[in-house]
DNA sequence: TTTTATATACGAATACTTTCGTAGTACTAA
DNA sequence: TTAGTACTACGAAAGTATTCGTATATAAAA
Protein backbone atom coordinates (compact mmCIF):
# COMPACT_ATOMS: atom_id res chain seq x y z
CA UNK A 1 0.00 0.00 0.00
CA UNK A 2 1.05 3.68 -0.12
CA UNK A 3 3.16 5.25 2.54
CA UNK A 4 1.06 8.37 3.97
CA UNK A 5 3.46 11.47 4.81
CA UNK A 6 3.06 12.76 8.11
CA UNK A 7 0.87 15.57 8.20
CA UNK A 8 1.90 19.38 8.86
CA UNK A 9 0.83 20.79 11.87
CA UNK A 10 -1.51 22.65 10.74
CA UNK A 11 -2.80 19.27 8.68
CA UNK A 12 -2.92 18.05 11.82
CA UNK A 13 -5.22 20.42 13.63
CA UNK A 14 -7.36 19.97 10.75
CA UNK A 15 -7.39 16.10 11.14
CA UNK A 16 -8.22 16.68 14.85
CA UNK A 17 -11.40 18.58 14.47
CA UNK A 18 -12.41 15.87 11.88
CA UNK A 19 -11.48 12.93 14.24
CA UNK A 20 -13.43 14.50 16.95
CA UNK A 21 -16.65 16.14 15.14
CA UNK A 22 -16.70 13.62 12.12
CA UNK A 23 -17.76 14.79 8.98
CA UNK A 24 -17.75 18.46 8.84
CA UNK A 25 -17.56 21.25 6.37
CA UNK A 26 -15.42 23.62 5.88
CA UNK A 27 -17.12 26.13 7.67
CA UNK A 28 -17.43 24.26 10.45
CA UNK A 29 -13.73 23.65 10.86
CA UNK A 30 -12.87 27.10 10.26
CA UNK A 31 -15.20 27.87 13.26
CA UNK A 32 -13.37 25.54 14.90
CA UNK A 33 -10.11 26.40 14.17
CA UNK A 34 -10.77 30.00 14.90
CA UNK A 35 -11.32 29.52 18.69
CA UNK A 36 -7.94 28.61 18.61
CA UNK A 37 -6.35 31.38 15.97
CA UNK A 38 -7.56 33.34 13.74
CA UNK A 39 -7.57 31.69 10.26
CA UNK A 40 -9.25 33.16 7.43
CA UNK A 41 -12.02 30.76 5.79
CA UNK A 42 -10.30 30.45 2.08
CA UNK A 43 -7.09 29.32 4.16
CA UNK A 44 -8.70 26.13 5.52
CA UNK A 45 -10.60 25.63 2.63
CA UNK A 46 -7.30 25.66 0.63
CA UNK A 47 -5.58 23.53 3.31
CA UNK A 48 -8.38 21.16 3.24
CA UNK A 49 -7.95 20.83 -0.48
CA UNK A 50 -4.60 20.06 -0.27
CA UNK A 51 -5.25 17.65 2.21
CA UNK A 52 -7.44 16.09 -0.10
CA UNK A 53 -5.56 15.62 -2.80
CA UNK A 54 -2.82 13.86 -0.64
CA UNK A 55 -5.67 11.73 0.45
CA UNK A 56 -5.50 12.76 3.87
CA UNK A 57 -9.59 13.23 3.26
CA UNK A 58 -12.07 12.16 1.40
CA UNK A 59 -15.01 14.64 0.47
CA UNK A 60 -18.57 14.16 -0.34
CA UNK A 61 -19.16 16.71 -2.81
CA UNK A 62 -23.12 16.00 -3.85
CA UNK A 63 -24.10 19.14 -2.53
CA UNK A 64 -23.03 22.68 -2.70
CA UNK A 65 -21.10 22.48 0.71
CA UNK A 66 -18.70 19.78 0.17
CA UNK A 67 -18.72 17.50 3.45
CA UNK A 68 -14.77 16.05 4.50
CA UNK A 69 -14.39 13.05 6.46
CA UNK A 70 -10.56 12.08 7.77
CA UNK A 71 -9.28 9.02 5.64
CA UNK A 72 -6.40 7.96 7.62
CA UNK A 73 -6.49 6.19 10.79
CA UNK A 74 -5.96 8.06 14.05
CA UNK A 75 -4.24 5.40 15.91
CA UNK A 76 -1.81 4.97 12.90
CA UNK A 77 -1.17 8.72 12.60
CA UNK A 78 -0.29 9.29 16.33
CA UNK A 79 1.72 6.51 16.32
CA UNK A 80 3.64 7.33 13.47
CA UNK A 81 4.16 10.51 14.61
CA UNK A 82 5.13 9.57 18.50
CA UNK A 83 7.73 6.72 16.74
CA UNK A 84 9.18 9.88 14.82
CA UNK A 85 8.70 12.06 17.68
CA UNK A 86 10.86 9.42 19.92
CA UNK A 87 13.02 8.92 17.41
CA UNK A 88 14.14 12.60 16.80
CA UNK A 89 13.87 13.59 20.41
CA UNK A 90 14.77 10.76 22.48
CA UNK A 91 16.78 9.36 20.47
CA UNK A 92 14.67 6.28 20.10
CA UNK A 93 13.87 5.76 24.01
CA UNK A 94 10.04 5.50 24.58
CA UNK A 95 10.74 4.93 28.10
CA UNK A 96 12.93 8.12 28.74
CA UNK A 97 9.95 9.86 26.98
CA UNK A 98 7.47 8.77 28.94
CA UNK A 99 9.45 9.75 32.63
CA UNK A 100 9.64 13.54 30.83
CA UNK A 101 6.01 13.28 30.28
CA UNK A 102 4.85 12.40 33.87
CA UNK A 103 7.15 14.63 35.40
CA UNK A 104 5.65 17.28 34.17
CA UNK A 105 3.22 16.80 36.85
CA UNK A 106 0.52 17.16 35.46
CA UNK A 107 -1.21 13.89 35.55
CA UNK A 108 -4.24 12.55 37.48
CA UNK A 109 -4.52 9.76 40.18
CA UNK A 110 -6.89 8.46 37.96
CA UNK A 111 -5.01 8.40 35.01
CA UNK A 112 -1.97 7.54 36.95
CA UNK A 113 -3.98 4.17 37.91
CA UNK A 114 -4.72 3.76 34.17
CA UNK A 115 -0.90 3.74 33.39
CA UNK A 116 -0.53 1.57 36.34
CA UNK A 117 -2.73 -1.31 34.91
CA UNK A 118 -1.47 -0.77 31.43
CA UNK A 119 2.29 -1.63 32.93
CA UNK A 120 0.65 -4.91 34.47
CA UNK A 121 -0.77 -5.79 31.58
CA UNK A 122 2.18 -5.78 29.25
CA UNK A 123 4.36 -7.44 32.20
CA UNK A 124 1.78 -10.35 32.51
CA UNK A 125 1.86 -10.57 28.60
CA UNK A 126 5.54 -11.90 28.66
CA UNK B 1 15.30 35.90 29.91
CA UNK B 2 14.68 35.45 25.95
CA UNK B 3 12.23 32.97 24.63
CA UNK B 4 14.29 30.44 22.72
CA UNK B 5 12.40 29.35 19.58
CA UNK B 6 11.68 26.21 18.69
CA UNK B 7 14.15 24.39 16.54
CA UNK B 8 13.35 22.73 13.44
CA UNK B 9 14.08 19.29 12.77
CA UNK B 10 17.68 19.35 11.43
CA UNK B 11 18.37 21.96 14.09
CA UNK B 12 17.66 19.45 16.58
CA UNK B 13 19.20 16.42 15.13
CA UNK B 14 22.75 18.98 15.28
CA UNK B 15 21.56 19.85 18.98
CA UNK B 16 20.95 15.85 19.78
CA UNK B 17 24.83 15.45 18.79
CA UNK B 18 26.74 18.60 20.04
CA UNK B 19 24.57 16.66 23.31
CA UNK B 20 26.01 13.73 23.06
CA UNK B 21 29.47 13.93 21.52
CA UNK B 22 29.71 17.67 23.49
CA UNK B 23 31.65 20.81 21.49
CA UNK B 24 32.43 19.61 17.85
CA UNK B 25 33.41 21.36 15.05
CA UNK B 26 31.50 21.01 11.84
CA UNK B 27 33.35 18.28 9.93
CA UNK B 28 32.37 15.94 13.27
CA UNK B 29 28.90 16.84 13.22
CA UNK B 30 28.65 16.31 9.10
CA UNK B 31 30.45 13.20 9.71
CA UNK B 32 27.99 12.29 12.28
CA UNK B 33 24.84 13.12 10.51
CA UNK B 34 26.33 11.64 7.29
CA UNK B 35 25.67 7.93 9.06
CA UNK B 36 21.61 8.71 9.40
CA UNK B 37 21.08 10.63 5.59
CA UNK B 38 23.19 11.97 2.85
CA UNK B 39 24.10 16.02 3.67
CA UNK B 40 26.83 18.04 2.15
CA UNK B 41 29.43 19.75 4.16
CA UNK B 42 28.60 23.16 3.81
CA UNK B 43 24.94 22.06 4.40
CA UNK B 44 25.78 21.48 7.54
CA UNK B 45 27.89 24.04 7.92
CA UNK B 46 25.40 27.03 7.08
CA UNK B 47 22.98 24.95 9.26
CA UNK B 48 25.25 26.03 12.29
CA UNK B 49 25.52 29.07 11.35
CA UNK B 50 21.79 29.49 11.22
CA UNK B 51 21.94 27.75 14.55
CA UNK B 52 24.94 30.12 15.99
CA UNK B 53 22.20 33.43 14.89
CA UNK B 54 19.95 32.44 16.97
CA UNK B 55 21.96 31.43 19.81
CA UNK B 56 21.06 27.65 19.41
CA UNK B 57 24.85 27.46 19.68
CA UNK B 58 28.06 28.98 21.00
CA UNK B 59 31.06 29.13 18.77
CA UNK B 60 34.54 29.38 19.50
CA UNK B 61 36.32 30.42 16.97
CA UNK B 62 40.25 30.60 17.98
CA UNK B 63 41.55 28.65 15.50
CA UNK B 64 40.56 27.82 12.09
CA UNK B 65 38.32 24.83 13.06
CA UNK B 66 35.53 26.75 14.68
CA UNK B 67 33.89 24.13 17.52
CA UNK B 68 30.57 24.45 18.42
CA UNK B 69 28.74 23.90 21.50
CA UNK B 70 25.10 23.63 22.25
CA UNK B 71 23.96 27.12 23.74
CA UNK B 72 20.13 25.29 25.29
CA UNK B 73 19.80 23.19 27.93
CA UNK B 74 18.70 19.42 26.52
CA UNK B 75 16.12 19.16 29.16
CA UNK B 76 14.47 22.68 28.70
CA UNK B 77 13.96 22.04 24.95
CA UNK B 78 13.01 18.64 25.40
CA UNK B 79 10.54 19.34 27.76
CA UNK B 80 9.45 22.80 25.03
CA UNK B 81 8.75 20.17 22.62
CA UNK B 82 7.15 17.48 24.79
CA UNK B 83 4.64 20.27 25.93
CA UNK B 84 4.22 20.88 22.24
CA UNK B 85 3.65 17.70 20.74
CA UNK B 86 1.26 16.49 23.92
CA UNK B 87 -1.03 19.50 22.77
CA UNK B 88 -0.92 19.21 18.88
CA UNK B 89 -1.02 15.35 18.74
CA UNK B 90 -3.18 14.42 22.04
CA UNK B 91 -5.08 17.07 22.78
CA UNK B 92 -2.63 18.54 25.85
CA UNK B 93 -2.91 14.83 27.78
CA UNK B 94 -0.08 13.41 28.81
CA UNK B 95 -1.54 10.17 29.91
CA UNK B 96 -2.82 9.41 26.34
CA UNK B 97 0.52 10.06 25.35
CA UNK B 98 1.98 7.72 27.72
CA UNK B 99 -0.49 4.91 27.03
CA UNK B 100 0.56 4.72 23.57
CA UNK B 101 4.22 5.29 23.98
CA UNK B 102 3.99 2.28 26.65
CA UNK B 103 1.71 0.01 24.31
CA UNK B 104 4.07 0.16 21.09
CA UNK B 105 5.75 -2.94 23.49
CA UNK B 106 9.64 -2.10 23.10
CA UNK B 107 10.09 -0.86 26.80
CA UNK B 108 11.93 -3.48 28.81
CA UNK B 109 11.32 -4.84 32.15
CA UNK B 110 13.80 -2.65 33.64
CA UNK B 111 12.39 0.44 32.12
CA UNK B 112 9.13 -0.60 33.46
CA UNK B 113 10.13 -0.49 36.57
CA UNK B 114 11.96 2.84 36.68
CA UNK B 115 8.42 3.75 35.42
CA UNK B 116 6.44 2.54 38.39
CA UNK B 117 9.06 3.69 41.03
CA UNK B 118 8.75 7.58 39.51
CA UNK B 119 4.60 6.72 39.81
CA UNK B 120 5.43 5.43 42.84
CA UNK B 121 6.57 8.76 43.79
CA UNK B 122 4.47 11.03 42.12
CA UNK B 123 1.67 9.26 44.02
CA UNK B 124 3.58 9.97 47.88
CA UNK B 125 4.42 13.03 46.73
CA UNK B 126 0.79 14.43 47.23
C1' DT C 1 57.36 26.97 -3.92
C1' DT C 2 53.53 24.77 -5.90
C1' DT C 3 49.76 21.82 -5.31
C1' DT C 4 46.22 19.82 -2.80
C1' DA C 5 43.12 19.45 1.02
C1' DT C 6 40.24 21.65 4.30
C1' DA C 7 38.18 25.67 6.40
C1' DT C 8 34.64 29.64 6.54
C1' DA C 9 31.34 32.97 4.45
C1' DC C 10 27.51 33.82 2.06
C1' DG C 11 24.20 34.45 -1.73
C1' DA C 12 20.93 32.15 -4.00
C1' DA C 13 18.22 28.18 -5.58
C1' DT C 14 14.88 24.88 -4.14
C1' DA C 15 11.36 23.04 -1.57
C1' DC C 16 7.71 23.07 1.52
C1' DT C 17 3.94 25.42 4.20
C1' DT C 18 0.67 28.82 5.02
C1' DT C 19 -2.06 32.73 3.72
C1' DC C 20 -4.94 35.34 0.91
C1' DG C 21 -7.16 37.73 -3.07
C1' DT C 22 -10.03 37.23 -6.94
C1' DA C 23 -13.28 35.04 -9.91
C1' DG C 24 -17.14 32.42 -10.77
C1' DT C 25 -21.34 30.13 -9.21
C1' DA C 26 -25.28 28.84 -6.49
C1' DC C 27 -28.51 29.71 -3.08
C1' DT C 28 -31.67 32.95 -0.28
C1' DA C 29 -34.30 36.84 0.90
C1' DA C 30 -36.40 41.05 -0.32
C1' DT D 1 -35.69 39.71 -10.50
C1' DT D 2 -32.23 41.71 -7.97
C1' DA D 3 -29.11 42.16 -4.01
C1' DG D 4 -26.74 40.00 -0.71
C1' DT D 5 -24.58 35.92 1.20
C1' DA D 6 -22.07 31.58 1.10
C1' DC D 7 -19.64 28.34 -1.39
C1' DT D 8 -15.61 26.31 -4.42
C1' DA D 9 -11.46 26.82 -7.39
C1' DC D 10 -7.12 28.31 -7.96
C1' DG D 11 -3.00 31.17 -8.72
C1' DA D 12 0.24 33.43 -6.44
C1' DA D 13 2.47 35.83 -2.59
C1' DA D 14 4.73 35.36 1.74
C1' DG D 15 7.03 32.84 5.11
C1' DT D 16 10.19 29.26 6.54
C1' DA D 17 13.53 25.44 6.04
C1' DT D 18 17.02 23.15 3.53
C1' DT D 19 20.54 22.56 0.12
C1' DC D 20 24.34 23.80 -2.55
C1' DG D 21 27.80 26.37 -5.47
C1' DT D 22 31.39 29.56 -5.49
C1' DA D 23 34.81 32.57 -3.56
C1' DT D 24 38.42 32.98 -0.56
C1' DA D 25 41.72 31.87 2.99
C1' DT D 26 44.74 28.82 5.59
C1' DA D 27 47.38 24.78 6.32
C1' DA D 28 49.71 20.78 5.03
C1' DA D 29 52.09 17.89 1.64
C1' DA D 30 54.88 17.22 -2.32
Amino acid sequence: MDIKQKPTETELEILQILWQKGPSSVREVNDAMSQEKEIGYTTTLKLMQIMNEKELTHRDTASRTHIYTANVEEEKIKSGLLKNFINSAYRGSASSLVMQALGQGKTSADELDQIKSLIADIENRK
